[in-house]
DNA sequence: TAAAGGATAAACAGAT
DNA sequence: CATCTGTTTATCCTTT
């Protein structure tokens, strides 16, 4: 089922519809002039900054309020059928992302500094506040997927891509053992937040959406 | 205690 | 042929 995640989105809720301001700063519309793909993508209403992404604020998206779930929920009915088997929930889906929002402990909304900010995002968070470089971070790896996309120029990334961003980002994984790759992938596969897509001409392999509907209506792409 | 989510490992197939 | 990518299954641990 390539290609499949063609679904243009529903009506955006305002920013304020997720229980007040995002952290994310306003930027022009991601269209779909990527060399990437030719997928149309979705235009955004409030797309994050790269620059003003932080593992914080990636977790703070996953867990939108309870009115942004409701607001998600007639989203993803509709990509229901048009994305999805018709016969599937995304909210029966023990792999969509929009239960995480439920969980209790999630992280607070405050940004935190990667480990070993990169030149475009250091921060000017007090260091005692930054988490041990060799220590794992408190991310799942849908959040870090989520991150490294959300990161990236075009809202997309290959996996390799992913790869790098994380091991950039969090340096307990230049040292961790090559399961956490294994990891990502079983994510990106298992995960029906993410969808792929096909590379257009000239990229060597196959391209995927990722799209957090519930959250941030923005479509992400790894390839 | 059971259920569920997440992490991890492994096997396998297909693509490059 | 080696490596990478993607899928699937299984198991274990933690949390609810």
């Amino acid at each position: 089922m390539e290609n499949s995640c063609q679904t243009p989105p529903p009506s955006f809720p305002s920013p304020t519809a997720y229980g007040g301001p995002l952290p994310f700063s306003s930027s022009p519309l991601q269209t779909s002039s990527s060399s990437h793909i030719s997928l149309p993508l979705s235009p955004v209403s409030f797309p994050p900054s790269p620059a003003s992404l932080s593992p914080a604020t990636a977790e703070s998206v996953h867990s939108s309020s309870p009115l942004s779930h409701c607001a998600a929920s007639q989203c993803l009915e509709k990509r229901n059928i048009q994305c999805l088997n018709p016969n599937i929930s995304d909210q029966d889906d023990l792999t969509c992302l929009n239960w995480l929002h439920q969980r209790g402990n999630l992280l607070p909304l405050q940004p935190l500094p990667k480990m070993t900010p990169l030149p475009q995002l250091e921060s000017s968070i007090p260091t005692q506040h930054m988490p041990s470089a060799s220590s794992k971070p408190p991310y799942s790896f849908s959040s870090l997927i989520f991150m490294a996309i959300e990161d990236s120029p075009n809202k997309r990334l290959p996996v390799k891509g992913i790869y790098d961003w994380i091991v950039n980002n969090f340096p307990y994984y230049r040292t961790a053992s090559g399961g956490w790759r294994n990891s990502v992938r079983h994510n990106l596969s298992l995960s029906k937040s993410f969808c792929r897509i096909q590379r257009d001409k000239g990229q060597v392999r196959r391209c995927v959406i990722l799209d957090q509907v519930l959250f941030c209506f923005t479509p992400k792409i790894w390839y």
